[in-house]
DNA sequence: AGATAATTTTAGCACAAGCTATATTTTGTA
DNA sequence: TACAAAATATAGCTTGTGCTAAAATTATCT
């Protein structure tokens, strides 16, 4: 038993704080909503990225997707096996990967996303190669409503 | 042997495109950076939630921190574990959890940022929920460059 | 066509982050 | 002080995402 000591009983000790804070809850569900964007993030830039290959070289191969995302050839094969479960892509061994309706659906709505982002932080005066760096993880985490206001801002 | 017949000999055939696009390099890169801002986030969530929860309750303990969190407590003491292995806090069985000086420092420089993120996204006229909800995952993108930026817009 | 180069697959490993169920320990209260 | 409740720890599982090494396949070139 380790000694104990501090803190004297804080049963009702809750809240001594002054300033409004969010609910637990309301914590807990930003956190869920971050944890989802995570599970989502890889199949968002995959099919991003597949798409490009196929409009600038004909077609998308597992080692130029796996150059341009930094990753080995074969964890990029593995992540197309999840894709393909998942309804996002289809491909036969040893060939190169299509994506679904539904996967160019979503590659069409998140480079869209991805652009708005970029020319967003751009006109906020954020260096070009931070800028580029910054977007393709804060891309993920963009709701409807805050990708309308850096519309807004970019347009406006 | 699946028929291939689509996309004719495509050895040379890279880059028909026009707009210059960034390096292969840089596109990797940038994902490299998200892939290590991934890593170091939940560091980053629990070391702000620990220092939170020490100066509204008088002590961080597992139980808070998982309702927070919306994980189970099982989760979070095994992600303790591993925080303290890294040096972010420290702990001993069945009681609350401490920050080690660099932890308190992390997490004095990470609720900064996720408070100015926040602001600059009411700022920008995103409505609260959803600002607070996409901070939550934002916070951890955001490079000094783009904090600094973001600064300029709030106090400007 | 055959040799060689490039690419993809397979096998096997590691780690982070989640979970449930159950045991143990601490804490609050009768 | 003992009992019950709350909190924490332990065991064991799953999934996702990364890796290297080696085998199999496809593509290119002479
Ligand atoms: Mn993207
Ligand atoms: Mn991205
Ligand atoms: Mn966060
Ligand atoms: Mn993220």
């Amino acid at each position: 038993m380790p000694p104990a000591s501090k803190a004297k009983s804080k049963k009702t000790k809750k809240k001594a704080a002054t300033a409004a804070r969010r609910s637990v809850e309301a914590t807990a569900r930003s956190h869920e909503r971050t944890r989802s964007d995570h599970a989502r993030e890889i199949a968002e830039d995959y099919v991003e990225l597949i798409d490009d290959l196929i409009a600038e070289c004909g077609e998308a191969r597992a080692v130029d997707m796996a150059k341009r995302l930094g990753v080995t050839q074969v964890t990029v094969t593995k992540t197309i096996e999840r894709l393909k479960k998942d309804g996002w892509v289809t491909s036969e061994p040893y060939r190169s990967v299509f994506l679904t309706d539904k996967g160019k659906e979503l590659a069409d709505y998140v480079r869209a996303r991805h652009e708005m982002v970029l020319e967003f932080l751009l006109k906020l005066g954020v260096p070009r190669a931070d800028a580029e760096a910054d977007a393709e993880g804060i891309e993920h985490h963009i709701s409807p409503r805050t990708l309308a206001a850096m519309k807004r801002y970019v347009e406006g």
